[in-house]
DNA sequence: TTTAGCACTCGGGGAAACGGAGTGCTAAAC
DNA sequence: GTTTAGCACTCCGTTTCCCCGAGTGCTAAA
């Protein structure tokens, strides 16, 4: 059977009034809204086809239809307008994310709780590294009697620090032998590669400054883990229960605890990085607890050596012209922040104005 | 009336079924549970006698009996029993604490998400700071032609850093004369001051050095302005879906959109800073949301000149004995973890033995 | 091909009926 | 005086039943 423009205006008003009120629609209403010229009944035949076809879904007989799957699929990918942000919209995202001290791990953070507060669902994020990071340099500062702070800084010019406690003191040729020897021996090499390294220089190095050495060098491959380590944020669970699909507990639950449970420093939901942006309505989703629920994700870069994923779920009535408006730019917005290899990851723009 | 032990050993038998089942009790129940060799007659006396007295409720007529908020607090303040954590439990927070890389606030968010898990309840966590906080030092690298880092570090130990981006690159000896004249003219004062000395220093100095120096002091009063700003945490939200009472979602809703809503970066619960752990039972919160809801906080020292408080937030049928136990366990771990006044904040207990 | 008309379906919601747990009271027993 | 058995009563939660109405699919006419 073949789909109409007539055929695509009912639908898209069906999924837009869905979208709108969570109620099946019924034959009547789309008539108003479609904007046709015709009475409900023909309207009716229409939405016979469109069930036929698969794209519409009656909940019982005697009910309006609601979008199948591939009703939303379609919707998605053919008939959806182009949602505009408002200025105030732009004007929020930018505020939100021009932050300040805020190191990377914080700024997604809160690019998710900003994102989640603007698109009315739960949000998502992960970061993943694409190579392998390695230590830039290391420095070494004297603070106290007792104490120095060892600044490590990574190729992706994130810079992390460490208060090292020292009962003996240290003199400063001391700790500049040290500093020496860490950023002769210690650089530019992978995790496995530096605990490698420890072991050749335990050999001709004094046990005192070994002791030190090796400090700072299991640091720096703490902080190459943490780095690589996929980290996954959420935000705005709770914004689940305003949606009525999720007022019954039962199918809010196993979402929630899937969402919440941040432990699993992993989340199943794949990304396919060939387009920037990915769609996956219900059934699409692999696992299970996601069978009514649609995710919509970006991706961004963090430099060059670094990926975000940034994504959206919400029940397969979702608003997708709304939410892929404002993740993708926000999705760009954040890679354009990071500066794509010209500056280093948690540094903001203001830097550049110097 | 009098409170007879007979009729404390109800109460507590009333009050310990119920955080258990969730069930009102009957007489019948309670003259098993309470392990008094009289009938449920007899029972049924004394519950009308407690009843009376303000320590029970009727849901209606034909119901068992609830514990009042009143109950509830005579059975916090004098009936309930120790709890002993058991060694997993103890081990499962030490592990859990036992951070690396860390630095305060992420530590702090960690420690809300274990407490969560381990006490089966929605946990907040906040900071505060007692006192003034001033920087005691900077610290200037060279990274690249380009870039340097600054690093500062607050009176509290804490140290953070950011990379400043210049175009005109800068010699050494540069870079020292501002090192000087940051930790000369900027330590040791309050964000406001801190602000004026900018203003002086701007006349006897190079326009292009004042820009670096305002930079770099710029950071160092956003540090403090974030240390001092009250951030709130919280983690498990979802966890109250998993009890009873919240499972009507016009109950849970206003308590997790309250939870939820950290950007209102102060939570208005008052914590009696005269005790370490706190107890507010029901209707003795002040806010509205909480009218059947407990919440037990403890608070725990970060340093010397930082307090922060943590707690649990539940039905008032919380099972205030296991909470209690594990929250004060996990507030002196804390307390210990962050070292009172030797170690400085965001440093392991590692860094002892060196 | 569209439309009016109509019988039919079925879910949601309200009213009514039921069952049972638990109470309070009374009167007897200890 | 206190405890206990017995019993009528209350009232909530559940189930059952029934009705209403929205919406459909079909038929026949325009």
């Amino acid at each position: 059977m073949e789909l109409t423009e007539r055929k695509k205006r009912i639908l898209r008003a069906i999924v837009e009034s869905y979208i709108a009120t969570a109620e099946p629609v019924g034959s009547k209403a789309v008539a108003q809204l479609a904007g046709l010229d015709v009475s409900s009944a023909t309207i009716r035949n229409e939405m016979a086809d469109l069930t036929e076809m698969g794209l519409l879904e009656q909940p019982h007989t005697s009910a309006g239809r609601i979008p199948s799957a591939t009703g939303y699929r379609l919707y998605v990918n053919e008939l959806m307008g182009e949602h505009q942000l408002s200025m105030q919209e732009t004007q929020r995202i930018n505020d939100a994310l021009e932050m300040k001290i805020e190191e990377l791990d914080r700024v997604i953070d809160r690019a998710g709780k900003v994102l989640s507060k603007i698109s009315d669902y739960p949000v998502f994020s992960m970061t993943e590294v694409k190579d392998i990071v390695t230590v830039r340099r290391y420095d070494l500062l004297m603070v106290e009697e007792n104490a120095f702070i060892a600044v490590v800084m990574t190729d992706t010019s994130v810079v992390k620090n460490k208060i090292i406690r020292i009962p003996d003191g240290l003199s400063d040729p001391q700790l500049q032998m040290l500093s020496t020897i860490l950023n002769s021996s210690f650089t530019g090499l992978s995790r496995e590669q530096m605990a490698q390294a420890l072991d050749k220089v335990a050999d001709h190095s004094t046990p005192g400054a070994f002791r030190l050495i090796s400090m700072v060098v299991e640091f720096a491959i703490e902080v190459l883990g943490e780095l690589r380590r996929q980290t996954v944020h959420t935000a705005g669970i709770t914004q689940l229960l305003e949606h009525p699909e999720y007022k019954s507990l039962d199918k809010a639950k196993p979402l929630m605890r899937f969402l919440s449970d941040d432990e699993t420093a992993q989340l199943p939901i794949p990304f396919d990085g060939s387009q920037n942006m990915n769609i996956l309505i219900g059934p699409e989703n692999v696992n299970e607890a996601f069978r009514d629920t649609s995710v919509v994700m970006a991706s961004y870069d963090i430099g060059d050596n670094m990926r975000g994923v940034i994504g959206v779920v919400g029940p397969t009535r979702m608003d997708y012209a709304k939410v892929t408006a404002r993740l993708s730019y926000f999705a760009d917005s954040l890679t354009r922040m990071f500066g794509k290899g010209e500056l280093p990851a948690p540094v903001d723009k203001d830097d550049f104005e110097t």
